[in-house]
DNA sequence: GCCAACGTTGGC
DNA sequence: GCCAACGTTGGC
């Protein structure tokens, strides 16, 4: 069991929005970043627990949790998803919770415990990045 | 809207 | 396979 932040920019797709599809669960599509791919189609397993993050917002942060509800399957917003070598994939990710307020990037910056985490780092564009399970708690515990 | 950082593309 | 140009990310 596994932990992960992933950015989504609200105005695109929100912690809102995921809590209002049905099942409350949505094929996280579009990562186009390798890295990021494979850690999707290598390493993320059903039930691997997830901080939801909102980027390029009026307050960018930490906003809720969600959970891996399906392993990687070719991405059907990759026009080769079809064909025998897709090359984009995607995960389900089902809505847990919000959190009881917003963990900004700001306040996350601030704590030396989550100094190693590319988040907080400079110019880190990653747009899923594994947690540990420390910070995972530590984070859990700002709340 | 600006711009730093950095991944990708394409000419050579 | 180098690397400059270009495009995108994402904080501010």
């Amino acid at each position: 069991m596994r932990y992960w932040l992933m950015k989504s920019e609200p105005e695109a797709f929100g912690i809102d929005d995921l809590m209002n599809r049905p099942g409350q669960t949505e094929a996280w599509d579009g990562v186009r970043n390798y890295q990021a791919r494979n850690m999707m189609r290598d390493e993320m397993r059903v039930g691997d627990s997830v901080f939801f993050y909102h980027s390029n917002c009026a307050l960018p942060g930490i906003v809720g949790l969600a959970c891996i509800a399906r392993e990687a399957y070719p991405d059907s917003t990759d026009p080769a998803s079809a064909t025998a070598k897709p090359r984009w994939v995607v995960v389900d990710v089902q809505f847990v919770r919000k959190l009881a307020r917003t963990i900004s990037l700001t306040e996350l910056k601030t704590w030396p415990e989550l100094a190693d985490m590319p988040l907080v780092r400079r110019g880190n564009r990653l747009s899923i990045m594994p947690v540990t399970p420390g910070q995972w708690n530590f984070i859990l515990s700002l709340e």
